[in-house]
DNA sequence: TTGTAAGCGTTATCAC
DNA sequence: GTGATAACGCTTACAA
């Protein structure tokens, strides 16, 4: 306990002029190669510098330096492979208006993402997320800070948004299984992760292709593959005559296929899959995956435009990220 | 040109003070939940800094409370399969320190390696990075800012170093390859990515094992799945004798995939494959892929380490990332 | 309870 | 060329 020797207190530039025998405004004329400065004090200053191991102070250039942007961005969990794209496509962007970037995961607990939101705040300007809680509650830890949400429907009006067309978009996919003939659809929900729209924009687009939503046709499943693969056989235990699913996502389509492999079906001829997201993977597996395809790149660029529109003091805006259909293999 | 209005100077807290008349100390108080202060006084200064949309400065207060630590973090392609494990693992490890990760990517152009280096020691104490670029680009770039670079050999003795163990991951794979009865086996290198031990320890292997290493039997690709496709496929096509190989990484065995289904080849009884990384998607393909795994998570975690103990003034550090050989159904 | 003064590490301004 | 001196916006003594 007698060594303290704590915090050693940083190097900073008065240390370097005094090691080099000049003033520290000299030191910083050395330190930002500006132009008058004798060419061996220079050398002797940076000299000091290199032996002292000093850095400059970020805060203290921040302050005196204005303009430096920095934006936080919050994702659920860094490697579930629907956030890559969204994640390059907000780095690109931010990069563009030469702002930088501090990640953080929520690590699939939305329960943290008012905590997340408070400590970005200490070193972000503005926040982008693919955020699950209420509306309130991250208007409660954003305080001013502009926020931006991806992904779902936002009241708070101080919000910047970037939704999804969800009803056109399945609304395409219910469309295509009917047109190819298919009556008996069943559909494979998640829980509750905060995106309510997608069922009841599948019984919207059943009903208006006429097709049933019967008894059993629509099951829940965690958000995992195995989840899915549990759900679809427990599905077509249940309801042996649907011959198509439509999933809440790409991955539950995944557990579908490891489930059907199982289960000995073939895909798509005893049951058709139509996914949601449009993930890469979707492409590589046999047979590629068809789903209602998001733009994750551009909902990312989209989501920094706000942001940047949030940070310019101008009003909040509702962004539309299109979809699209992509009919692989699988339906 | 006359509605100038350009950059409107920041609200501060002596901006909150005159309106709500009251000292800055005082709104520093309120702010920032302090006791001393008069329940009616706080609510007033809370009030003019909501209405003058007020926000600390991160500067002005990383300045006066040091303390804050930032990490920078560079890849090369955020939408690679192989880096989100890599990024969790960095984000947790320097969550559990209470560090922030500056992200960035050189969106797979190594020659930006020293720009970005640069532009994150602007906000960042210390940098870890999946680099390719040479140790001397790195070191100039990188002034005294500490570095840690993963995933390969390095000679700078300034920087912390993850390292790999591919000769151990190699000779298993090869080891394995020779146990069960592979005699030809061919190779699939990347061209030049900076990871150029991955074909010496593949010959190494081969020789070890007593087998030969033949004419053409070790092709390049570029780093996609297609090419990975076209490599296989020039390969099958020279050495139509080769029984089993070895790829690069995973992304160019998915490429294999590609072209055996192409070439009504069947994996692994016309041909075995063993990949490189352990990809999660080696999982959920058909058949399910044998791979020299990383845990690229403890890899981040490791660079978080070393780069805790390069800010504490410590000596940097090599540490050897060990590989497992996992053995799926490809092999 | 509130205000005054000092200082954090840097850059900019202006003398010398 | 170089060095005082004054900001930058904030928090922490200390005084009132």
């Amino acid at each position: 306990m007698s060594e303290q020797q704590r915090a050693p207190r940083r190097v900073t530039l008065k240390d370097v002029a005094k090691r080099a025998g000049v003033s520290h405004q000299t030191v910083s004329r050395a330190i930002n190669d500006k132009g008058e400065i004798d060419p061996e004090t220079r050398r002797r200053v940076l000299d000091a510098a290199r032996e002292l191991n000093y850095r400059p102070s970020r805060f203290a250039r921040g302050l005196v330096r204005p303009g430096a942007t920095t934006l936080g961005l919050i994702v659920s969990d860094v490697e579930n492979p629907f956030f890559p794209e969204l994640i390059a496509g907000v780095i690109e962007a931010a990069e563009e208006r030469g702002w930088q970037v501090l990640i953080s995961s929520t690590q699939n607990h939305s329960g943290r993402e008012p905590e997340l939101i408070r400590t970005l705040a200490a070193q972000a300007d503005a926040v982008v997320g693919y955020l699950s809680a209420p509306d309130a509650t991250l208007a409660a830890a954003a305080g001013g800070l502009p926020l931006v949400i991806m992904g779902r429907v936002v009241h708070e009006p101080a919000f910047g948004a970037i939704e999804v067309d969800t009803h056109a978009g399945v609304r395409a996919a219910v469309g295509y299984l009917a047109a190819r003939g298919h009556r008996a659809i069943g559909m494979i929900d998640c829980g509750d992760d905060g995106q309510p729209d997608r069922r009841p924009a599948f019984v919207t687009a059943m009903t208006e292709h006429d097709l049933p939503v019967t008894a059993g046709a629509i099951t829940e499943a965690d958000l995992t593959v195995e989840g899915g693969a549990a759900a679809f056989t427990a599905l077509r235990t249940a309801r042996p005559d649907i011959t198509a699913v439509f999933t809440f996502n790409d991955m539950l389509a995944l557990g579908v296929y490891r489930a059907a492999r199982r289960l000995h079906l073939s895909i798509p001829d005893d049951c058709a899959v139509i996914g949601f997201d449009g993930l890469p993977i979707g492409e590589l597996i046999d047979p590629p995956l068809s789903s209602v395809a998001l733009d994750k790149r551009r909902m990312g660029a989209l989501a920094v435009a706000e942001a940047a529109r949030l940070l310019a003091g101008e009003p909040a805006t509702r962004a539309l990220l299109p979809v699209e259909l992509v009919i692989r293999g699988s339906a």
